[in-house]
RNA sequence: GUCCCCAUCGUCUAGAGGCCUAGGACACCGCCCUUUCACGGCGGCGACACGGGUUCGAAUCCCGUUGGGGACGCCA
């Protein structure tokens, strides 16, 4: 009962952080930190083939990035290491041995294309794809034997012959029938464990009290439930979270026309770690009232399992930019600028502090991203602009309709141009040619700006250059004309 | 094929028998705000997969159908 949580994200170092593996992560610390237990991060390194140190190193960063700091993990140790799997290996065998020694494991000399063979033949005629257990009951001699002919074996889990139910804490209770399951490995040939019996092992001596994990591995808790009575160890409780769907609502992968998979794409698209976090608690898991933006300390106030719904959840690229683009739109010009880093264009950074920070509060409410950044600064930075010429062009452009005309007269007066007077300037020219003001001082300003601001800004502008404005402002008006 | 899971607007979701002529958000479509550093406000469109029960009453409970997904690996 009162027993402190621990709970634990296990990734495979076989790519990088995908959103749903960012997302289980995400609730495993939630829970983790709302109730003051630890969050442990292991390295689930078996497959040999696949694994990367590189992929292990971006998957932490990117874990680092979304803020989700652990307790314990390969990198900082912990009491309950080392937390490589790889580097586990005599705690399977260990726990091999202890499995053989009381019947409920048994060497398996069978090769992969036997099994392969065998897998496809059952799936032909409508029989479940399961091991045959024709090792199991392998006399000592039979083995001698079949060592003699210089097979290599694995280990099989004999697996009982009773249903198992699972007490799910988002699901609730699940029985899964007995005789499903066939005899399965649980260490390789290689002496290498398989991820169900290393999981497992792992769980157990990390003193792991709740397994947050995606629904993929529902199917895998049967397995699990039943080593865990095999080696005479308690199971934690189970929490099975929906996956992440793509558009046709197949789990999220990486396809062609598919929202990104990797979080470091987005971030590398100019989202914001808080946008990110905010986004995907909310893909599966509901805060219980109507807000949609909560900072982590709201998350973490709201977070319950019981609130984690059942069904799984499209990734929505469109809501995380919108609510992306919120964050960009409240952040303060400091925080703004932290976030910014290689977005912010170097002229940008040449600037004084002051007016860099000044800079990017006008612009912010333009932003989606951060990679909007260059281009909404675009109009106050770069090179002088000779506006004599350009407002000529303009106003010498062809084209008709009362608001580009009162645009180029507007534009005629700005010869006076200061912060004061750009308003004015618009009034009059709207005046004369009949169109309501804000026709017209929305166009002026749109061009001017890209967007929406309020008048401080031809202040700014003039300051940090007003000709790449005006440029800008002819750009627009003098090539669309009506 | 077998087992398991799921099923409310296009999408994320609220809803735990009457508060529902089903609420919020994104997107979309209109309208409004620009003597002011705030990036908003208002409105519209739009859903309980289907069929049976149970009940005075069902989006909510039960059964079935359909649909979707996941798992059945010496991947995790």
């Amino acid at each position: 009962m009162s027993e402190p949580v621990r709970v634990r994200f296990a990734p495979s170092p076989t790519g990088w952080l995908h959103v749903g593996g960012a997302r289980t992560a995400l609730f495993n610390w939630l829970f983790a930190r709302r109730s003051g237990g630890a969050f442990v991060l292991r390295v689930e390194d078996t497959d040999v083939e696949r694994s990367s140190g590189e992929s292990e190193r971006g998957v932490l960063e990117s874990l680092r990035w979304l803020g989700l700091s652990w307790d314990e993990g390969p990198d900082v140790g912990g009491p309950h290491g080392p937390y490589r799997q790889s580097e586990r290996l005599d705690h399977y065998r260990r726990a091999t041995d202890r499995l053989i020694e009381r019947g409920a494991a048994y060497s398996c000399y069978c090769t992969d294309a036997e099994l392969a063979e065998r897998r496809a033949a059952a799936l032909a005629a409508g029989r479940p794809p399961q091991y045959d257990g024709r090792c199991r009951g392998l006399t000592p001699a039979e083995r001698a034997a079949r060592e003699g002919e210089g097979r290599t074996s694995s280990v099989r889990f004999s697996v009982p012959d009773r249903e198992v139910v699972l007490d799910d804490r988002v699901r609730g209770e699940v029985r899964f029938p007995a005789g499903m399951v066939g005899d399965f490995v649980v260490l390789r040939s290689s002496g290498l464990p398989t991820y169900n019996f290393a999981a497992v092992v792992d769980d157990h001596a990390m003193r792991i009290t709740h397994v947050i994990r995606a629904e993929e591995h529902l199917a895998n808790t049967p397995r699990q439930l039943m080593l865990y009575a095999a080696l005479g160890a308690a199971p934690p409780e189970f929490a099975h979270v929906p996956l992440i769907l793509n558009r046709d609502r197949s789990k999220m992968s990486k396809r062609d026309g598919e929202a990104s998979v990797a979080v470091g794409d987005w971030r590398r698209a100019g989202y914001v770690a808080d946008a990110m976090v905010n986004y995907l608690a909310l893909l599966g898991f509901h805060p219980g009232d109507d807000r949609e933006i909560l900072s982590r300390a709201e998350l973490l106030e709201a977070f319950t399992l019981e609130r984690v719904g059942r069904s799984g959840s499209i990734f929505d690229a469109e809501k995380l930019r919108w609510m992306n683009a919120h964050y960009l739109h409240h952040a303060e010009a400091p925080a703004l600028l932290e976030w910014a880093g290689d977005f912010l264009p170097g002229a940008a950074r040449a600037l004084p502090a002051a007016d860099r920070e000044r800079l990017v509060t006008l612009v912010r409410g333009n932003l989606a991203t951060l990679a909007d950044l260059p281009g909404e600064l675009e109009p106050f930075l770069g090179d002088a602009f000779a506006f004599e010429p350009a407002a000529a062009e303009v106003l010498g452009a062809p084209g008709s309709g009362p608001v580009r005309e009162a645009v180029a007269a507007s534009l005629a007066e700005l010869a006076e141009w200061n912060a004061d007077g750009i308003k004015s300037a618009i009034q009059s020219a709207g005046r004369r040619l009949n169109v309501k003001g804000r026709e017209l001082f929305q166009p002026v300003r749109a061009a001017l700006t890209g967007r929406t601001h309020g008048p401080e800004l031809p202040a700014v502008a003039m300051a940090l250059g007003r000709e790449r404005c005006l440029a800008r402002l002819t750009r627009h008006h003098g090539g669309s004309g009506a």
